[in-house]
DNA sequence: TCCATATAATACGGAAACCATATCATATGA
DNA sequence: TCATATGATATGGTTTCCGTATTATATGGA
């Protein structure tokens, strides 16, 4: 493994080289993004659920305790789809629907961790490949990566909203 | 980026430091997974495509010229789902359905790249985002940064194809 | 060649999901 | 207190999904 995390700005020393890699980089990015969108789709085959589904089931997971619309806002769902999307999750055990003690109209979302664990073992041999590519890298060179993929998804959520505001 | 430590190989000279820089790169990953769904299906919305449409369309890019048997499988789709997903492509303009000359039960798939300059334009706010991010990157760095992508994204073709044996 | 069998894609139809709209319960503020 | 706003769900028409049947073509013997 070549290149490491020692230097110390994002000065670009050939300009071409530079181009080259944004461009490949965001290719593969986006073979990556189809490519983890098939597994997810295998796994909610296996876990009976949609895909959208899925994706709420990790939206509450990252956002718990969440409202019902406050979810269907992030998923880009209609309030009366997310019904439904609920229903299922809970029909199958995945999340649990309370009241809002604060506001009774409202309904607070929130995972169930024994449950989930099932989807965790679905995933188990995607995580245990990663493992291994992992172990390829220094800590250092981890920490670059994952650096790298908060900052994208921060960009994820600029330009969704983007979209969003431009459609409304 | 932090402490200038030894990056000369993968040995990990804490493992502690790499366990939790391990952990955490997987929570990122899954965060960016989430995030990119998010926008492609606002991505979506805007072309009028479902989001297993826009990933059919992606698959078909990716792998053109193929035939509709192939995809359906790449997508883990239902040979008769595929059917409608192909219908609603092809009426959009976005791909093209010719015969297959050597086997004339066969169908080839091929995009029409004028129309999906379209696709293209509505990713422009993410596309703009993540030149920023890059600029903040060497081009060695940001090699290292796609090299991990790429094995994640033959790790996900592994863990898809195996989550696929055991539901046969 | 002829036929049995396999394969690619699509047609068909019932079940499920999607979503615009209406509805009900509750909150908020004049 | 009441008008209005808001959160979630119910309703119903339209679309999608997918198991199965069907059609067309290919392939490999006898």
């Amino acid at each position: 493994m070549k290149n490491g995390t020692d230097t110390t700005s994002g000065a670009a020393a050939d300009p071409r080289q530079a181009r080259r890699a944004v461009t490949a980089l965001k290719a593969d990015l986006r073979d990556l993004r189809v490519q983890l969108s098939m597994l997810n789709h295998r796994v909610g085959a296996q876990a009976e659920l949609r895909d959208i589904d899925l994706d709420c089931l990790d939206l509450v997971s990252q956002n718990e305790p969440v409202g019902a619309s406050a979810l269907a806002k992030l998923a880009g769902l209609h309030p009366a789809t997310l019904t439904g999307v609920i229903d299922r999750l809970e029909r199958g055990g995945w999340i649990v629907r309370e009241r809002d003690a604060s506001d009774r109209r409202a309904v607070v979302l929130r995972t169930q961790p024994e449950r989930n664990r099932d989807i965790y073992r679905l995933y188990s041999g995607m995580n245990g490949l990663i493992d291994e590519i992992c172990a390829l890298y220094t800590a250092d060179q981890l920490e670059l990566i994952a650096g790298f993929m908060q900052r994208t998804t921060s960009a994820g959520v600029r330009a969704t909203a983007q979209l969003e505001e431009e459609s409304a």
